[in-house]
DNA sequence: CTGAAAGCGCTTACAG
DNA sequence: CTGAAAGCGCTTACAG
C-alpha cells in the first residue's frame, strides 16, 4: 500500500510513480496510464507525512487566534482557509486559552516542523513568546493587531482613526456624554481609546474615568461592563462598545436594566461581525472588512512561501461606520 | 539543528539523545543532563514530521464540521481541544463549505496520513463520501449526527425525543398554533421535526403543513424562514425554531415586524448556545450538553486510538429545557 | 546503560 | 523517458 506496491504492480520504478504522482517530470504515455489504472485500483492514497519529511513543507500554516472575540476570528478563519485552499494548504488553528503555558506551547507545536508559515491574530504579555517568535524561520504575518517590537508584516485597519470616527459619529449625533466600553489585553484597545479621547478632546469634553469600563471582548464581559456603567453614571447619552461581542452583551444589559437602545441611549458597536445584523436593534458598528483582513494575511504569507519578493510591511485596510438602528439623533 | 547535531555536541549516539528526548528508557544522569543541556543551548526543537514518519501517527485529529450552526460548532471544537491536548493531540478543523467536491477533498486530505482520528459533524449526501469513510482504517466517531448506514459509534442527544419534549412545553403553556422553523440537510432536523409532529398528535392536534417552515440552521436563514411563516400565518401562538443561531435571525425578524416576543409569540429555540443566554429577550431553548458533546466524543476517539478496548455504540446525552424569557403562558 | 544500523515512504539529482 | 540509490530526521529492535 505505499508506491512501492504501486510500482511492483506495474513494474516500474518508484521514482516512476512519484512522477505521474506529482506531475514533475514527463512519463510516457502508456506508463502513465497503466500506473493511474493501478493507483485507482488499489486505492493507493499517497503518504503526505513522508512527502513532508522530504520536501520541507507540511503544506499547512498555523492560525493563532485568543480565546475572545470568537465570531470575529471564526470569520477571519473561514476567508484565510478558502484563500489558502487553492494552494493546496490547510489550517490549523490555535485557539490560546490561558496566557502563561498555553501559548508557548502551541509555538512549540507549531514551531516543529508542523506548519510553513504563522497568521498570528493573538496577542502576548510574554516576552518569552516574542523571543521565539524572533528566532524562529517560518514566515509571520500579524493580522488585526499590531506589537511594536516585531518586525513581521502587519494586516489591519487603523485602530485610531476607526475609533476616534466612532466617537466622532456620536458626537456629531449630539451626544454629550459618552461612555466607553475598552477591552484589556490587546494594544488595539489601547488605540481606540486613544482615538476616543482624541475626538473628545476636538470636541473639547473632558475626559471622565468614569465613563470608562473595561472589558474582555466577550459577550459576557460586555454584560458585565454595561451593567457596571449603567450603575455608575446613570446619565449616559451613548456608549461605544470597542467590539461587537461585548455590544451584544451591553444590549442584554440594557434590556435587563429596562433602559431602550437607542431611545435611553445610543450603542455603537466594534467590528461589523455578521451578528450585529441581527441584534434588537440592529447595531449601528464600526466595521471593520474582516474577511478582507484574512484574505491580504493570507495572500501575503502565501507570497512569503512561495517567492523571494518583498511584502507589505503595513496593509492598512479601510474601515466603514455601518449604521443600524442602535443610535440616535440626540438635538 | 537535527538529532545528530547534538549526538554530536554530546558525544554520544543519536539513540541516547533520541531517549532523553522521549524518556522511553532509562539514560544515565551524567549523560542524560549533558544531552539536555545541549538541546537548551542550541534550542533545537526535535522534527515533528520525522517522528510522525517512522511512528505512523500524527497526534493530530481531524475534526470534520458543517459551515451552518457555527456556534455551536466551534464549542464542540473547544471542547475537542481541550479534552485532546492533555494527551498531546491537536485538532485539524474542516469546515466543509460546499456539499459536493469540497467534502471529498477534505477527506481525502485527512486520510492521507495526516490525522491519526476524525470526528465527523457534518452529514454528506454524497454516497462516495462514505463509501470511501467505510473503507478507511482511521478511526471515527459522529458527534451530534447520526448516519445510519455507517457503523461508527456515535455520541448525541436524543434528537427525536428532545423535539418531542420541546413542542410539549409549548404545548402545556397553552399554545395551539405551533409554527416551526426546521432544518433541512441534516438528519437531526427530520429526527426533531417527527418529534414535534409526535408531541401534537398527543395533544390532538393536527398537524399543519403551512405551519411548517424550513431554514438552513444560520442566522440568516432564521430570519427570512420567521419572516415567511410570519407572512403566512398570522395567528400562531408560538414558534419552535430547531436551532438557537435560527432563533436569533427568527427574533429579529419578528422585532422587525413588530412582534414583540414573547407578548405576541413565545419563541423556543434549539441547542443552547452561549448566545441564546443574551438575546432581548433571553431564549428559552432546548438545551444540548455541547461541550459533554465534544468531550466524550474525543474520550471514545482516544481509546479507539489508545486501547483496543472496545467503545460504547451509542452515548446519548442528556439534554435539558433552559428557561428563559421568551416563552408565555397562554392560558 | 549505550551504540550501530535498519527502516518509516516518499522525492530527486545523477546516470543512462 | 526511466531507474538505482541516496537522503529527509527521526525511533527502536538488536547486540553488547
Amino acid at each position: 500500500m505505499g508506491i512501492k506496491d504501486i510500482a511492483k504492480d506495474c513494474g516500474v520504478s518508484v521514482a516512476t510513480v512519484s512522477r505521474v504522482l506529482n506531475g514533475t517530470k514527463f512519463v510516457s504515455k502508456p506508463l502513465q496510464e497503466k500506473v493511474l489504472a493501478s493507483i485507482e485500483r488499489r486505492g493507493y492514497v499517497p503518504d503526505h507525512i513522508a512527502r513532508s519529511m522530504v520536501l520541507k513543507k507540511t503544506f499547512t500554516i498555523g492560525l493563532i487566534i485568543p480565546n475572545v472575540s470568537d465570531m470575529y476570528h471564526q470569520m477571519v478563519f473561514s476567508s484565510v482557509e478558502s484563500t489558502l485552499e487553492a494552494s493546496g494548504y490547510k489550517v490549523l488553528v490555535c485557539r490560546v486559552q490561558d496566557t502563561l503555558r498555553n501559548e508557548r506551547i502551541y509555538l512549540d507545536l507549531l514551531l516543529q516542523n508542523r506548519v510553513d508559515g504563522i497568521i498570528l491574530m493573538h496577542e502576548s504579555n510574554n516576552p518569552d513568546v516574542y523571543a521565539q517568535l524572533k528566532k524562529t524561520q517560518v514566515p509571520i504575518v500579524l493580522a488585526g493587531i499590531d506589537i511594536p517590537g516585531l518586525q513581521f508584516p502587519q494586516v489591519r485597519i487603523d485602530d485610531f482613526s476607526a475609533a476616534k470616527d466612532g466617537t466622532r459619529y456620536l458626537l456629531k449625533l449630539g451626544h454629550k456624554r459618552l461612555g466607553l466600553i475598552a477591552g484589556s489585553g490587546y494594544s488595539v484597545g489601547d488605540k481606540r481609546l486613544e482615538g476616543y479621547k482624541k475626538a473628545l478632546a476636538e470636541y473639547d469634553i473632558p475626559f471622565d474615568e468614569s465613563f470608562l469600563e473595561g472589558g474582555g471582548y466577550t459577550i459576557e464581559s460586555g454584560f458585565q461592563a454595561m451593567k457596571a456603567l449603567l450603575k455608575r453614571n446613570t446619565s449616559l447619552d451613548a456608549v461605544f462598545v470597542l467590539s461587537d461581542e461585548m455590544a451584544v452583551g451591553a444590549l442584554s444589559a440594557a434590556f435587563e436594566l429596562h433602559l431602550s437602545v437607542p431611545g435611553d441611549l445610543s450603542l455603537l458597536g466594534f467590528d461589523g461581525i455578521t451578528l450585529s445584523t441581527y441584534t434588537t436593534p440592529m447595531l449601528t458598528t464600526v466595521s471593520q472588512p474582516i474577511s478582507e483582513i484574512g484574505q491580504k494575511a493570507a495572500t501575503i504569507l502565501l507570497q512569503m512561501l512561495q517567492t523571494d519578493d518583498p511584502v507589505p510591511k503595513l496593509t492598512l485596510l479601510p474601515y466603514t461606520i455601518r449604521e443600524g438602528r442602535s443610535c440616535i439623533s440626540h438635538q
